[in-house]
DNA sequence: GAAGTTTGTTCGTAAGCTTTACTAACTTTC
DNA sequence: GAAAGTTAGTAAAGCTTACGAACAAACTTC
């Protein structure tokens, strides 16, 4: 008996997480199998499988084309094992088979495979935007095929929530390959379950954003904090294991990545250092009330209005100085992070001709003047490659990871 | 690779390093059993077998004495399982049966089962005095049987090495019980496998601690820095899976928990924030050179001195003042690191008489004004409940993960 | 004393990965 | 040009692991 054949309906149902709804069609076991549900931590050999699964997965997704043999080689797996998994994925669509490999070899040539990365799209929507909504349809390999945004217009709370639903409806819709899930970056704390504790700026409070997005579009839906999702994309590419990304828009925000792993931190709040104060000499007035957040001295609107009054025929050196203090200032907020966690790379993401330049040269001057030179001798500071798509590029990841174990 | 998963177990698998040499007689198959070797992914029956082994043990271990049935329960395995994996640790010698269960029930009565607490020793070396090198045998339990020190004397280097082989040596031999392994704890940039990178105080460099160790004393051997010992010893005991923990001594370091698991750092230099500077007004000079690093805030000769400037018939207020600086000091350093993982919980380690009392209450109260509100309103601070032990704590609780996958 | 409950074991089964052995298909070598 | 060697992929058998069903033991409750 074949893997395709093997009819385990039941299993899947059993493992599909509450929260998430399965899709229709030929993903509907998709969801299930790759997610590893071990809520107190017993281990079955159904779970090894999925594990592997997503291993060869993973293994063809990130090296790409190969052979069954390949893949075994890679993974550590027999070629037996690999096969039958292949099989199995072949059979959900995931996996296509390329031809046989070209190169002159000795001995049986080999059937290239690889991801069906055509073969699904996942829609993605950054809500981060202070003024529109954005959204995209990409396919497994993250390439933006798509584009749709709608103004907010000053809309908050329920209408809102409709008007990003509206939009992820619309880029479904716009899909020309089955929708593998929906993935959502949105300011705010955002629990694992992918409801938004709060989120000022919206006027969004316990709103189960992912449940209720996911019963009204039939798919998968993964929500996720916006800086969160950023770094997401940003690990996507780095081969590190400790990461952090600075998102600087209308507001400031982090996420990071410790060990490999997504901080959520203890009340889902991690990467909230836009309001900590920065130094012990006072600073700007928060809209929080305090004098001297990071936000305060950091965030775009605050460097658009410094540079403005210098006004349009002011000296280069002049608007250097603005932006070299606000490095500096995000640099003093980072050196405690970077020596606590021993981090080894920080990327900033937000508006280029505000931070690629004196102020991210500020900002790692100031860092290393400020922690131990063995830590940050090999500290990079850079700025994102993803530029504006990067919380879109982050939602793929997620997508990406929670319904096929893949990143 | 699955986020939730993949890398679990990666801080066990680091920790015991193929430089671990497995112990002689019952627990020769020990070490070597728990440990999830998982390198880069496949998992196979057997991986799943000792996971579900070491969960039962677990169980056991935190929930204190119950029967076979109660673990099913606990573990969501079936009795059938548990009573295979009982056997086995049984035969071990790691659990024990304490007879049947008093109260009386319907049903045939339970046979308590407990794990067998006094029937292996381990053996704890803290090396982070600035004086002596303290040792102590522990019961699996973490309770310490006896204890042994040596005097430094200013060796370092080589001799040094050999005063922490011969204590642990002299401790192995005061075992009346087995010795399940050693663990120790050192100052300084100790990497996955034991190997001390870098100990100036102790003149170390690339000095193969773990593996030199174990051959020596033939027993599993598992070495790490002092302030993660310390946070482990912290972690054994608290139910949160977000803890820091900051030792303050000769040197100011700290160790952290992040989800669960132990922050290493890219160049396992986690925790070393002594020499971050702190605040924008300078500060006194510190050893490194510059001005205002932490630890020239708040080492405790630092502290001493100033208090001793101060007069021994100084007024009470006076010298609160000093150490209400100096924790309002900690507090700016941790802000940053507190907003930027969500920290719910900091646990001081150090002279509770410096420590627990203004230094204690300003460090609280500047973290406060420092961070947004909804972060550190449910933020504790506080002493360890270890006292000077803790280290020797941390190295038993290192032991105990490494060797049994129990903490 | 009968009925019900709980514990822990025995026996057989399903899932998963491995080893061994095989065929297919190619290159290299003589 | 044929034999030898190499590599890919498959098939069959076996081992490990955990499960479910069934059962005996031993207790409480009625």
């Amino acid at each position: 008996m074949t893997a395709t054949e093997a009819p385990r309906g039941t299993a899947q149902a059993e493992l599909a997480g509450p929260a998430t709804a399965a899709g229709p069609g030929a993903l509907a076991g998709l969801s299930s199998r790759s997610r590893a549900l071990r809520p107190s931590g017993k281990v079955l050999p159904e779970h090894a499988r999925s594990h592997n699964r997503a291993l060869v997965l993973q293994t063809l997704y990130t090296t790409g084309a190969q052979s069954r043999a390949d893949l075994a080689r890679g993974t550590g797996l027999t070629r037996v094992t690999v096969s039958d998994l292949v099989a199995e994925l072949m059979g959900e669509g995931l996996v296509v088979e390329l031809g046989q490999r070209e190169d002159a070899r000795p001995g049986k040539p080999a059937t290239l495979l690889d991801v069906a990365r055509s073969a699904f799209r996942i829609v993605g929507i950054d809500v981060s935007g202070h003024r529109v909504v954005r959204g995209a349809v990409l396919d497994l390999s993250g390439t933006i095929l798509e584009r749709a945004e709608s103004p907010l217009g000053g809309a908050t709370g329920e209408r809102a929530f409709e008007l990003v639903a509206e939009l992820a409806a619309r880029l479904v819709g716009l899909a020309t390959a089955p929708v593998l899930g929906v993935g959502i970056g949105t300011p705010g704390v955002v629990d694992p379950r992918g409801t938004v504790r709060s989120a000022p700026n919206l006027g969004w409070a316990d709103l189960p954003l992912q449940a209720r997005l996911s019963a009204r579009l039939g798919l998968a839906v993964h929500a996720t904090n916006d800086a969160n999702a950023a770094v997401l994309a940003e690990h996507g590419a780095a081969e590190a294991d400790d990461l952090m990304l600075v998102k600087i828009g209308h507001g400031v925000g982090a996420g990071l990545i410790v060990g490999g792993r997504l901080v959520t931190g203890s009340g889902f709040a991690s990467g909230e250092i836009g309001h900590v104060v920065v130094g012990t000499d006072g600073g700007p007035r928060c809209v929080c009330g305090r004098d001297g957040c990071l936000e305060a001295w950091l965030s775009v609107p605050r460097l658009t209005e410094q540079l403005d009054a210098l006004g349009a025929d002011a000296d280069e050196a002049a608007r250097d100085d603005v932006l070299a203090e606000a490095g500096r200032r995000l640099g003093i907020v980072l050196a405690p992070v970077v020596g606590a966690l021993d981090l080894p790379e920080i990327v900033l993401s937000g508006p280029a001709h505000l931070l690629d330049g004196p102020l991210i040269a500020a900002a790692l001057e100031t860092l290393r003047k400020r922690t131990m030179a063995e830590q940050t001798r090999d500290l990079r500071l850079r700025m994102t490659a993803h530029g504006q798509d990067i919380v879109l590029h982050g939602t793929a990841v997620m997508v990406l990871s929670g319904e096929l174990g893949v990143s």
